[in-house]
DNA sequence: TAAACAAATGAACACTGCGTTGATTATCTT
DNA sequence: AAGATAATCAACGCAGTGTTCATTTGTTTA
């Protein structure tokens, strides 16, 4: 299309993107030099600097990408009557999450871009929980304020896709969704099998 | 005692660090230089090696003493028996969050350190679950890998602190623990009043 | 309080990476 | 095949780094 048929371009592009995700994964985004880069894809660094700003530009572009795809994917999706549809909604979100691993893995790691996490979070948020969740609670209903409630889930999942990604996509999607909706349907210490019933706690407090 | 009793070493130790936690919150971690910290702080910049290596070690030194004194409080805690004695060393952590508020506020955030992100959740699966829940799991009864357990609780309630420094701590230590407590003994769905029982989804698949 | 010590200052050093420029070569599109 | 543009190469001033050394300032302790 309009941006960059020139082969060149995208070749250039390529190796620079491939450079760049495993020196993040060898030193950390902030140890990086504009330098480190264009050597490891060896390219002259004049060259970089005519695709890109600096080291920040291309970490947002790639970042940028990343998440236009998946909002891509959020957006289709309708909002759910029963609890239960979200089963393959999550499945089709792994599956995105799944094809972009390697950048996914260094950029959400402990070398990653904080500010990309809370990103990810806040798309979560909106996208999933805010269209999904809480238009079914009941503010009367509620034990716990609603923006600790959205927290809570948000970041619950996010260490579910840590933790996926990590140990290197062992499971399937399917698997992980499943995974996923029993820890917030059925609460976590009920999910491992210390809690035996709900109600045994309900009533404390 | 004997580490650095003279005055003149406290006291810039002191502003270099007011200095540094200001700056991060504003410019971010690493479009930051050792001058901007060194001229914030009204102080020599040779001075500031007279301490500290480079902006890294400057940072470690900041976060290494946090963590000491989370291990401080969190390794007198014998393991509990009934799970709600958990409820007042929530609280207690809370508390000791709070003190180092400021810190915690601009590490945690956008511009943070991904790193003691991952620190501080290790820290809690290990000092915190992996002693006080993951004993109690049997694994028969288990219906989520374990890792994937851990990785859930571990981040939830590392998205509660977040959520309660970044709000600016609203509620107190109790109410916070309170909060956790609900959402991971009852389950967040039920703790939102979006599912009456979770007997409804525990048996469908 | 005075002497001895240690911290902070200020100025200079070479070094590394940055971002830009202009001329030249290589590669692509039409 | 011709024209366009991407990539290269070498060079530039600039900013921040980490180190040094002599000097001044402050703190401790005898």
């Amino acid at each position: 299309m309009e941006s960059s048929r020139d082969r060149r371009v995208i070749r250039t592009k390529a190796i620079i993107r491939t450079a760049f995700t495993n020196l993040i994964e060898e030193k950390g985004f902030d140890a990086l030099t504009v330098k480190d880069i264009t050597t490891r894809a060896e390219i002259n660094r004049g060259t970089f600097y005519l695709h890109y700003r600096d080291k920040y530009d291309l970490l947002e572009q790639n970042e940028q990408e990343l998440i236009q795809g998946l909002i891509g994917i959020l957006s289709t999706m309708q909002p759910v009557i029963d609890i239960e549809q979200v089963l393959p909604q999550i499945v089709r979100v792994f599956e995105y999450l799944g094809e972009h691993a390697d950048f996914l893995k260094t950029i959400l790691g402990p070398k990653g871009d904080p500010s990309f996490h809370a990103l990810l979070r806040k798309m979560m948020s909106e996208h999933l929980f805010e269209k999904n969740v809480v238009p079914f609670i009941r503010k009367e209903n509620a034990l716990v304020p609603i923006n600790y409630l959205v927290s809570y889930i948000a970041s619950a999942h996010f260490g579910i896709i840590q933790e996926w990604l990590m140990q290197g996509r062992q499971e399937s999607p399917q698997e992980i969704a499943s995974i996923i909706f029993k820890l917030s349907a059925l609460g976590p210490l009920y999910a491992a099998g210390v809690v035996k019933d709900s109600k045994q706690v309900t009533d404390r407090r």
